[in-house]
DNA sequence: GTCGATTTGTTCGTATGTATC
DNA sequence: TGATACATACGAACAAATCGA
């Protein structure tokens, strides 16, 4: 009986508050940056104590959607589109997984690339590093940068980001030489380009 | 002065709290499903009041790492690898950030449906549905259960059920019959579901 | 089915550290 | 320097849900 109990009944209280702060903030409408009403009385406005306010914002601050600094209040910030939970909070990932976030991240660098050669934008400058996956991801978050659609860009950033902090290009063997894939895109050729992107989600490793 | 103080002294107790649980379940080991310590035990194992503790559960439980029952206890879970911040509190999106979205899906989607046509699998079977959205998202939620990698359906899944919940498909200008990408894919013809794919993502509505 | 123990959910009062004026 | 406003943190108390005897 007990396992066909999955009716999530009534939500709980700082989900509650958490959707009637998000909807203070929706309703006024507070923009980034603004400050939002103090802890007591948002436990006063929405009639529930302070602790569960102060659950309800930890919550949305460690979405991003909020930012609260002692002393001073609590204010509206910008999410991103996508966050990974473990990146949220350090902790550490198996190595089947770190592959999987890398086929996602490469993905994402491929649709950049080529979202960015199939503009006309002239290609932003950058150092050469020394070893190919610096390259690499350099390359491509500079790409994403001035491409339409940001949320490609805050995609490959999230993974890449999560990749380094495991050291996951520690070791990570190279499929092609780094000026092969940079002369690809510095001539733009499309289909050379696609070619070689393609060989990195390969396992190779 | 002020401005300049961006070194982010020492972290907050509930950070810790969440650092140090989450640690607890790392070095124990705690499989999902396990049961941790009450929070009762959890604030005097760690030195720190019941309200952070609750914080920190709060946190990792909005991440779907622990799952609280009343009654019962804390459990561990298993989160998934990408959450949609503004999915995970029910806000509403605006038109343009769906668009973002939407292109997001179309790039996980693309990627499914040719790691599917690529492996040997079978096609899984699936009802005719009414238009042309429901029969193109119910196809790709059920190719992206048999590829080798998970991540790429969970985040298109993530992202489907947030345009969804917006409306996102309705009155949405479908680019071509859904039978010609049924067929395309029948005939396991990656070129030319590769080239009707990326149709998807041009902006035609 | 009831009772009691356990555990999370929620509230309140109080004290402390920090930023602003 | 002092006063005020605010977030941070703690602990005690009670409510509600669950489980087993």
């Amino acid at each position: 009986m007990n396992t066909n109990k999955h009716i999530k009944s009534i939500p709980r209280m700082f989900e509650q508050v958490t959707q009637q702060i998000v909807d203070h903030i929706d309703s006024t409408p507070l923009e980034p940056g603004q400050k939002l009403p103090t802890e007591r009385q948002l436990s006063e406005l929405l009639q529930v104590s302070r602790s569960s306010v102060r659950e309800g914002i930890k919550v949305l601050e460690l979405l991003r959607f909020l930012e609260s600094k002692q002393g001073e209040g609590t204010f509206v910030a910008s999410p991103q589109p996508y966050i990974i939970p473990s990146r949220v909070i350090n902790k550490r990932i198996p190595t089947l997984e770190l592959d999987h976030y890398f086929q996602v991240a490469v993905m994402c660098a491929k649709t950049i690339v080529i979202s960015f050669l199939k503009s006309e934008e002239f290609l932003p400058d950058h150092q050469e590093r020394d070893s190919f996956w610096e390259n690499f991801c350099q390359l491509v978050s500079s790409l994403g940068k001035e491409i339409p659609n940001p949320y490609f860009h805050s995609l490959w950033e999230e993974s890449y980001q999560l990749l380094l902090a495991n050291h996951f290009f520690e070791g990570k063997q190279q499929p092609f030489e780094w000026s092969e894939l940079d002369t690809a895109i510095q001539k733009r050729d499309l289909q050379e380009t696609i070619y070689l992107l393609d060989l990195l989600g390969i396992e190779g490793a």
